[in-house]
RNA sequence: GUGGGCGUAGCUCAGCUGGUAGAGCCCCGGAUUGUGGAUCCGGUCGUCGUGGGUUCGAAUCCCAUCGUCCACCCCA
């Protein structure tokens, strides 16, 4: 044996046993998400370095050193994505679908940060997001609350809780930094190493320090919600009437800010004490300064993103995501005269019921061998055809999951038989 | 980038005061020549992460290295 490649560090593969998790839940997201009237945008995996920088920010760690960038054949420097609101807003930018119009869009797909992985943690992971352009007042902001929280109800996940905060206009957002700076700087030397170097790159995130050394420090400093623009505080409490309308539980949380520079005015965060240290499950915010900072006509926006490897992890942890469905029936052929039949009465039985889910018995082994597989395979039941069947124009259908006698049934009968024994489950 | 735990069969793990590698599950065959699930019998499967050192002898001790998990950091 030569020696096997290695998977790339962090870089996963999603096996059999997990796709069904995967799907159930993106099916679920593409429904709720559609019966807002969102619509699916299909946005590139890399993009030009200098959107991330513009969007994200220079000096955010996202963007210095998590970001895998490469120059291609031309010598342009390229970047896999680290996230997609950039992208679509560049998209929207360059197809025009800002100009004069609303926009309600999702998309979803891979994303790639070089960090170490760890739990919940992947260098490539996967997002779906919702983002809608061109709404400037609090009740969009409400929507796509609600449409996250829709999500949770309709996959059954309890525990979620929302926190909200309002980081104001860029201009109080900014006056209010640098009241914090200079908070902080008087009291440079109680902060911790990692404080100190946040100070000089994204002081708001200090509020954010885990360190209980700094829990005091960073009670006492100034309130973000103290210090928001008339105009923001007014969308802010006229979208906490809205949700407290809607039945929509959340919490304040002043300390709230988000690591990318684009954010203003409403932040938000579904967070989970089940995640080991990824508490945020899905967040997002308003970004309405981003579109004119890249290079389109001022434009409001707001957006989510969700992590589908966290969602699958709580949804798989709580056994909330149904069993995947197994083939409908297992075909096994006996003799080399049914084997060279076995196929094309697969076909035609597909295509007289399109939903059916046949397994075909392929290579060899005795009758246990076949039975077991056909048990294996999670099939409701196990369609026999020897030589006996091929003489007599029958198969012997054989029930897997309940105790019920087996049958001998005419070919011509078959296909009626499958379509019952397909809508008692319910399957197809 | 920093810190800690862990690397033995496809999977979960035992073996670690140095003596030449084991169990359960899985898989395959048989008991049951055309009938799965339960039971019983038998069988396959290992560069003991990698490289070096100590030793008559290393899965076991030492050093280095890689991988992985978790946490910091960052964030979905």
């Amino acid at each position: 044996m030569s020696q096997a490649v290695k998977p790339i560090r962090g870089i996963n593969d999603i096996l059999p046993d997990e796709t069904a998790a995967w799907q159930w839940l993106e099916d679920t997201a593409r429904d709720v998400l559609q019966s807002y009237g969102y619509e699916e945008i299909r946005l590139p995996l890399m993009e030009r370095t200098e959107l991330f920088a513009r969007s994200i920010g220079e000096v955010t760690d996202i963007v210095e050193k998590e970001m895998y960038t490469f120059d291609d054949r031309n010598g342009d420097s390229l970047s896999l994505r680290p996230e997609a609101t950039a992208s679509c807003v560049r998209a929207g930018i360059t197809h025009g679908l800002f100009h004069n119009q609303q926009q309600r869009l999702w998309y979803a797909g891979p994303m790639f940060r070089y960090e170490r992985p760890q739990k919940g943690r992947y260098r490539q992971f996967h997002q779906m997001g919702a983002e809608a352009f061109g709404f400037a007042g609090p009740d969009i902001d409400a929507e796509l609350i609600l449409v996250s929280a829709r999500l949770w109800k309709r996959l059954g996940l309890k525990g979620l809780e929302l926190e909200l905060n309002s980081l104001g206009s860029s201009e109080s957002r900014s006056r209010y930094r640098d009241l914090l700076v200079t908070y902080f700087n008087d009291r440079y030397q109680d902060l911790d190493e990692d404080s100190r170097r946040r100070l000089l790159q994204n002081p708001l995130r200090i509020l954010d320090s885990k360190n209980p050394e700094m829990a005091d420090l960073v009670a006492q400093a100034p309130v973000l919600t103290e210090h928001l623009d008339d105009e923001s505080a007014d969308h802010f409490a006229a979208l906490c009437a809205m949700l407290d309308a809607s039945g929509i539980a959340y919490k304040l949380n002043p300390r709230l800010v988000r690591g990318l520079d684009y954010y203003n005015r409403t932040v938000f965060e579904w967070v989970t004490d089940q995640l080991g240290a990824q508490s945020a499950v899905c967040s997002g915010g308003r970004y309405d300064g981003l579109v004119e900072q890249l290079g389109g006509r001022p434009t409001p926006a707001i957006g989510w993103a969700l992590g589908v490897e966290r969602l699958v992890e709580l949804v798989r942890g709580a056994s909330l995501a149904p069993d995947p469905a197994g083939p409908t029936a297992y075909i096994v052929p006996l003799g080399e005269a049914a084997e060279s039949r076995a196929q094309a009465l697969a076909e035609s039985l597909r295509d007289q019921l399109p939903g059916l889910r046949l397994r075909v018995h392929c290579g060899g082994g005795g009758m246990r061998a076949r039975m077991k597989r056909a048990d294996r395979s999670g099939a409701l039941c196990a369609l026999i055809i020897g030589d006996d069947e091929l003489a007599s124009s029958t198969v012997v259908l054989k029930h897997l999951r309940s105790q019920q006698d087996q049958e001998t049934v005419a070919l011509k009968d078959l296909q009626p038989r499958l379509a019952r024994i397909c809508s008692d489950t319910g399957a197809a």
